[in-house]
DNA sequence: CTGAAAGCGCTTACAG
DNA sequence: CTGAAAGCGCTTACAG
């Protein structure tokens, strides 16, 4: 039992010593070097249990040049499922004996400084970047000719040899459009989360495209502009409610636009579903005790994270020439409850 | 414009050699050392700016023993709250020059390894903590002897020279107490979240002094454990309306679990606040959005995390001899909605 | 199988 | 004000 944590740090050297060996063969049999006597390094593996040793990440990563650390961007947008995505990921990797540096940005600027400071200072192996905004159009290129290993989560870049992680949204809203129209719903609003948000565009998209696919009424326009928090929800469905004709259903582009919508509903003394049909995404924790239940979209965070961990551990493995480009789509369920209307 | 990342990592001698100084130089221009002749300094600086030069993260930290990154621990348990407090650190320690490493731990175990790797492997300057169900009597102890400055956040373990962040649980639940007893409960419950966590705890403690303070109806006894989910609350409420006499009001120990408890009482056909009232706390984004409104206690969490990440970046600057223990204690703001029947 | 030595990219006394 | 040199704690050819 080491008893002097802090003061001095207990280096390769105070081993080597204590076991009566070269520096070389502590740092040998540290890295599982084959080429050990048994006996020996039986004898520095109990010194090293001994002094509690553990090599200088820094002076490792001089040598090596990989510092078993992954770096992390987030948006700064609060959002709840970051929490969880984080969560997935660091599971992964923390079994796998890697680090996560985190740091959130607000915008392109700030993220590709960040990332900048974080490759060009030697702090990581490879990047996961959550950027839900850097969708498309809005022009955010980040510096890509890295060497380092890229996952993407939730928007398109198309790096060469990067991995994109992407759920299907379009799929699911396609399929949720095709149930409420089912249901006989002919005039179905959405309500959207941003424009340069990717899972909201893709949402968008699959409710556009069921728009054309099922009988609806005419060319109304029934799109209106939120921001994925309740209180947008609430003001679009205000709004979308003082047309004339009214929606009959209403489509937000997640659980928490929905829930506002719910609110504005009751606060207009509409009976949801049976008055005005209401559908989220997302399936947070709380959407299954709503008045009525939301019916939504299921979306696996943590398996999102846990794929993009994944990924970023076998792109670590292999030489970069031989890094493929891939896009991986997680497939998404629906959760039908009581706030489109079927029983 | 330097085009040429990732391959060859530009280090201090490559601008040294292109500035036509050494490297000393250049290492006191990058250091803001006065011993620098403005000329020279602001040549060196145009060719650091020219070749994008950042100073290797591992190299600066093996000569400095400080590596700019400050851990920061938090509990496996995917709570929506922790995202917020990271990212109130994170955005006062990133305009602060500081990095964070982060690492969940599901038990007591796995969280001493992950400090002790972080800590003898040299990789942080600092430790953040939130363990909430590091409480009191279930024996954890971390190894604490380390000169690292200590932050923890929902939790009391004292540590010498460690600064201890603390939300005022104990008298926002006794005045949420006094709010329901002036509204004529006398009868009421509580949904604990867990024996272990800090923060129930806490709130479970100024709920009972509470019920010890004013008027109740004998030695009824109305706790029921929860475990901070809405489907705990759900369930703990249908037990609890099966006692005789009923409880008529309901303090539930997160907002999570009070949204099962709301919808409990839909089930059981029960009006909220009319029949049952029902209180929670945390202020969640869709607390203003239930049916009935929620009545809770408002938490600042983008706050907590920014006065943690200023309590670690001021002990990192004060000697280890200077550093003192304190305990910050945050005051929390009722906020009265509907759910509880007060109009 | 093992050790002496060079070197990773920086910083910092020490001289000048 | 500036540079040559040592050294932070490791790893890894190179010899033996």
């Amino acid at each position: 039992m080491s008893s002097t944590y802090g003061d001095q740090m207990t280096t390769i050297k105070d081993v080597a010593k204590v076991a009566n060996v070269s520096t070389a063969t502590v740092s040998r049999v540290l890295n599982n070097s084959d080429k050990v006597r048994s006996a020996t390094r039986e004898r520095v593996n109990t010194v090293i249990q001994e002094l509690n040793f553990i090599p200088n990440a820094a002076a490792v990563g001089l040598q090596r040049k990989k510092t078993k650390t992954v770096g992390l961007i987030f948006p700064d947008a609060s959002a709840y499922c970051f929490a969880e995505i984080i969560q997935g990921i660091n599971r992964h990797l923390s079994q796998n004996d890697h680090q996560i540096l985190i740091s959130s940005a607000h915008d392109e600027a700030e993220e590709i400084k960040i990332i900048n400071g974080f490759v060009r200072g030697g702090r990581i192996d490879g990047l996961i970047m959550m950027m839900p905004s850097a969708n498309g159009n809005n022009g955010f290129r980040i510096p890509l000719a890295y060497k380092i290993p890229e996952v993407f989560i939730s928007c398109e870049i198309n790096a060469p040899r990067s991995t994109t992680i992407l759920l299907d949204n379009y799929n699911a809203a396609t399929e949720m459009m095709e149930h409420l129209s089912k249901l006989g719903h002919k005039r179905i609003a959405f309500i959207h989360g941003g424009e340069h948000n990717y899972d909201a565009h893709e949402r968008y998209r699959g409710y556009m495209d069921g728009m054309k696919a099922y009988p609806t009424d005419g060319e109304l326009n029934l799109v209106v502009m939120g921001n994925f928090t309740e209180s947008s929800g609430f003001q679009a469905t205000l709004e979308l409610m003082k047309r004339n004709p009214r929606p009959t259903a209403i489509f937000a582009a997640n659980d928490a636009m929905a829930i506002g919508a719910i609110e504005a509903a009751r606060a207009l003394k509409l009976r949801v579903p049976a008055d005005l049909a209401i559908v989220g995404f997302d399936d947070i924790s709380s959407a299954a005790y709503m008045d009525p239940a939301l019916t939504t979209v299921h979306v696996p965070l943590r398996r999102l994270g846990h794929l993009a961990a994944e990924a970023m551990l076998k792109n670590l493995k292999t030489n970069p020439a031989d890094r493929t480009t891939e896009k991986i789509i997680i497939p998404l369920q629906h959760i039908i409850r009581r706030s489109c209307g079927s029983e």
